[in-house]
RNA sequence: GCGGCUAUAGUUCAGUGGCAGAACGCCGCUCUGUGGCAGCGGAUGUCGUGGGUUCGAACCCCACUAGCCGCCCCA
């Protein structure tokens, strides 16, 4: 028994993490439409699903995405697996080194605990590790005198270093302090690698193509995948430290057509044609290329070359941008720098013959599809491993400035960068954060067009028929309502019933007030049944529907066909 | 990572130094087998967290945390 019984507890409130955020059952219904309608869409398209880790190797992304991007530079969420184990490991080598002072009496024995491991790692590996002695408190004597023995000996805050890594240690520093510096032999560093969650999945895709040798089968292969990526920004709306992404990737060896303009404008065509199905309106894709890995190394000269007479009359961001990469300059919004950038050189004039070529026929695929594009020199992606096609989709409603709902394009290049086949390829990534609310944006410009032009003012069951879109939960077909506690087993026995049957039913409670009921059942569902003490001896069932206010006595045979 | 704005009931918000509020929602009653309307009543709460100033702080000051807006970057 507590004597503080009476005072609250104290607790720190625990919330989400910075940038993560849960999706109640008032949102999921919008996802699950957005979900389902992709995979529809890429269903048609011939696309199959593939899930791979939330977890990768660190390198993956260095390679893939490129280490001097921001992504892989500052934003994402890595850490060292394994370093635990080598903890273990040394502590347990200092135990068995210094068995003789812990077990000091049989009945008492000492621990070793490392306290601190201050400069944990150094290129990935352990460095060194305090370990201080705890001596239990004792009236015992001997064990008493024991202790102060340990302590004169420098035993009980000593620093425990594995042998190679002495140099690294201030020894003075801790000799001043009284402290014992000692040297533990072995190896005390298990293999540890770096592991980071993934800051986006074409990287993975690729690297699942390469690892289960995908191109031996000759054939051109069309992944989706809808899934959580993690980037470490500063979250704003539209923009989360978990954020989802619906995906995909047209992959495989040359001799399957990996490579044709035919795939870049199919992959444009099915992007285009989701939108339009998720019925966002106003969007607009812009398209670039970017050309070949070579293209673009001679291209980065040229604007280099550009920008070096010029430097000085830029912002800070673009001086960084053109020493680092000069490709960005051109996607400055700086209105200042606006002239300089329009006398840049034009990647068209860089691309060589074949990624001309290549260009020209994903825009003849285009306009012999209808979709709409807007030609846009500018448009640069920030990824390493994009070459020729690039293209983005914007939309103006709901997002603010974070108005880019997804990017994509071609990257030939991928997979030999990653060490496997050449395997060209072209894949997207759709922000589905910023396509939901880009959705709800929409739906709540239409409620307020509706309000304005009168729709709702006549009469809201009129209206709501008219804009609730397509997404909006459906009620429930029925609420069954127990009169008296004792009707209950048979309420949820009914219940059952419906169900099995394929009918979507809530259960009350006999406790409930029928009025309570009548309130809860409107909220949720088309029809109440009643189930009072009659009602279940004569096996019947009274429905009452809300929208047309009739009732009727039923037999339980009949129920099911009535509600249907 | 940088700059700005914001944080009060389940929700939307009012409250500029002196008793913690409104609307909606929720619960109860009017009304124990017929709801939606209406009337009456009720509960909302570490006023984001921690410190400071003050006789006294939701309010003023500082720090932190989180969200939003812009930059950066990107989906």
């Amino acid at each position: 028994m507590s004597t503080n019984a009476g005072a609250p507890q104290k607790r720190p409130t625990l919330k989400a993490v910075r940038g993560t955020r849960d999706l109640l059952p008032d949102q999921t219904p919008l996802w699950n439409f957005v979900e389902a309608t992709a995979r529809g869409v890429f269903a048609r398209y011939g696309f199959g699903e593939i899930r791979t880790p939330i977890l990768e190797d660190t390198s993956l992304f260095a390679r893939a995405v490129g280490e001097e991007t921001d992504i892989v530079g500052k934003e994402m969420f890595t850490w060292e697996d394994g370093l635990r184990e080598d903890l273990r490991s040394l502590e347990s080598d200092w135990r068995r080194v210094h068995a003789d002072l812990l077990d000091v009496e049989s009945t008492f024995t000492l621990t070793a605990r490392p306290i601190a491991w201050t400069v944990a790692t150094i290129e990935g590996n352990l460095t060194f590790v305090e370990f201080r002695v705890l001596v239990p408190k004792t009236p015992d004597f001997e064990l008493k005198k024991r202790n102060s023995e340990l302590k004169d000996q420098g035993t009980l805050h000593r620093v425990v270093v594995p042998n190679w890594r002495m140099d690294l240690l201030d020894l003075t520093a801790y000799e001043d302090a009284g402290i014992r510096v000692e040297a533990l032999s072995g190896r005390h560093v298990a293999k540890s690698e770096s592991v980071s969650l993934r800051p986006e999945n074409t990287a993975g895709v690729v690297r699942a193509y390469i690892e289960h040798k995908l191109g031996e089968t000759g054939q051109l292969q069309k992944l989706y995948y809808i899934g959580p990526q993690f980037r470490r920004e500063r979250p704003q709306k539209g923009r989360y430290r978990q954020f989802w992404q619906i995906g995909a990737e047209v992959i495989g060896p040359q001799s399957s057509g990996s490579e044709s303009a035919l795939r870049d404008a199919e992959v444009l065509q099915m992007l285009a044609a989701l939108l339009d199905e998720l019925g966002i309106r106003g969007w607009r894709l812009d398209l670039n290329s970017v050309g070949s890995s070579e293209d673009r190394a001679r291209y980065n000269e040229a604007l280099r070359a550009a920008l070096a007479p010029v430097k000085d009359q830029l912002c800070p961001d673009n001086q960084r941008r053109a020493e680092t990469n000069p490709l960005r300059v051109l996607d400055s919004k700086d209105e200042n720098d606006q002239a300089i950038i329009e006398g840049l050189p034009k990647i068209a004039d860089y691309l060589a013959e074949d990624s001309r070529e290549h260009f020209q026929q994903v825009l003849a695929a285009l306009d012999a599809c209808g979709v709409k594009y807007n030609l846009n020199p500018r448009l640069v992606r920030g990824l390493d491993y994009y070459t020729r096609t690039t293209f983005e989709f914007t939309v103006t409603t709901g997002l603010g400035t974070q108005n880019a709902l997804l990017g994509g394009g071609r990257y030939d290049g991928l997979s030999e960068m990653l060490g496997g086949p050449r395997a060209p390829g072209i894949g997207f990534a759709i922000g589905e954060d910023r396509l939901i609310l880009t959705l709800q944006a929409q739906a709540e410009e239409d409620a307020r067009v509706a309000r304005e032009s009168g729709a709702l003012v006549s009469g809201a069951s009129l209206a709501s028929e008219t804009w609730v879109p397509a997404w909006a939960a459906k009620k429930l077909d029925a609420y069954i309502a127990p009169l008296g506690i004792a009707q209950n087993p048979a309420a949820l026995a009914l219940a059952h019933e419906l169900r099995s049957a394929g009918l979507t039913v809530e259960v009350g409670d006999g406790a409930f007030k029928l009025r309570k009921s009548f309130d809860v059942a409107d909220s949720l569902a088309r029809n109440i049944i009643l189930l009072g003490e009659d009602e279940v001896a004569t096996q019947t069932a009274t429905v009452k529907s809300f929208a047309s206010g009739e009732q009727k006595k039923i037999a339980r045979a009949e129920l099911i066909a009535v509600l249907r």
